[in-house]
DNA sequence: AAACAGTACAACCGCATCTTT
DNA sequence: TAAAGATGCGGTTGTACTGTT
């Protein structure tokens, strides 16, 4: 039953590379191209396990690796990127050719995050620090609603499939407060599409409709490029299964892979049991 | 010159998901 | 279908390097 352990980790090498070490894991690989992982370090006759030699390969030794700083208009990638998709590197570093997630990682951590917090913006949110700090010191809301649950996750009621959507957690994090969140049955949501806001890349907050709910409009809502979701400036599309969702400009919210740079707004008519987000 | 603090980044670890048996 | 290993990802750590006192 499964297969054969990856590596015996006996005797295994960790730590820094040696220059002997990476020739042998270039020469291989660039050989035999990239197979299977676990018969790598035998095969190249190396002491380490398949998954160092992947990572050493994947972050280091790659040919088509990017050296060297990030330019000034990578790093805007990144953090666009980052306030669209969060932490997650490896995503970020596919939209980024020649640089690897550990790369970018690192960057955000020694050196974008440092120069958000500098310019007043919390790198967690992509929100101006003091709105950030004024939330913070704001008491939570003992608000009524029909359904609540006392939650300490927020994937509990994110209203994303993924839990690493910051932004929407947020939203409803600063209207609710962590410990009182709504529930909303995710059958009853809807996104609702308006076709003018298609045509560019989104300007949310100065289009929004004046219903807005306040605790949105110092909500930062990314730029969006819907190219990469297969839609035109026509508000036309072609691929990526957007086809299927795109119809009659409602779209349900658990057919999208990913709509965390969406720009999503709770309307101010939100029923007992379910709510409606405009996209503006 | 030495000691210490801060910074940068390669590498490791643990977990989740995917794949194979 | 279940079990177990492989793979990939994100968080964290270790350490070399650099700057400051």
């Amino acid at each position: 039953m499964g297969r054969q352990p990856c590596c015996d980790k006996v005797g295994l090498k960790k730590g820094p590379w040696s220059a002997d070490e990476d020739r042998k894991l270039m020469n291989f690989i660039l050989t035999h191209g990239q197979c299977c992982w676990r018969a790598v370090p035998k095969l190249a006759g190396l002491l380490r396990c398949g998954k160092s030699c992947r990572l050493r390969w994947t972050n280091y030794l790659r040919p088509d690796l990017k050296r060297g700083l990030l330019s000034d208009h990578e790093e805007k990638m990144v953090i666009d990127l980052h306030s669209q998709l969060g932490n997650r590197w490896s995503k970020i570093a596919s939209h980024l050719p020649g640089r690897t997630d550990n790369e970018i990682k690192n960057h955000w951590n020694t050196h974008i995050k440092k120069k958000l917090r500098k310019m007043g913006i919390d790198p967690l949110t992509h929100k101006p620090l003091s709105i950030v700090e004024q939330e913070e010191d704001k008491p939570l809301k003992k608000l009524q609603k029909p359904m609540k649950q006392t939650v300490e996750e927020p994937t509990n009621y994110c209203l994303t499939k993924d839990s690493n959507s910051k932004n929407m957690f947020m939203a409803m994090n600063l209207e609710y407060g962590v410990e009182e969140v709504p529930m909303i049955d995710p059958e009853c949501l809807e996104l609702i599409c308006n076709n003018s806001s298609m045509s560019t890349t989104s300007t949310s907050t100065s289009s929004s409709s004046s219903n807005e709910s306040s605790i949105l409009k110092d909500f930062q809502f990314p730029d969006f490029d819907w190219s990469d979701y297969g839609i035109d400036n026509n508000n036309h599309h072609n691929n990526n299964g957007v086809d299927n969702i795109m119809e009659n400009n409602v779209m349900s919210l658990w057919d999208v892979d990913d709509f965390s740079s969406w720009d999503l707004l709770l309307t101010d008519d939100i029923p007992q049991s379910s709510s409606t987000f405009g996209l503006f």
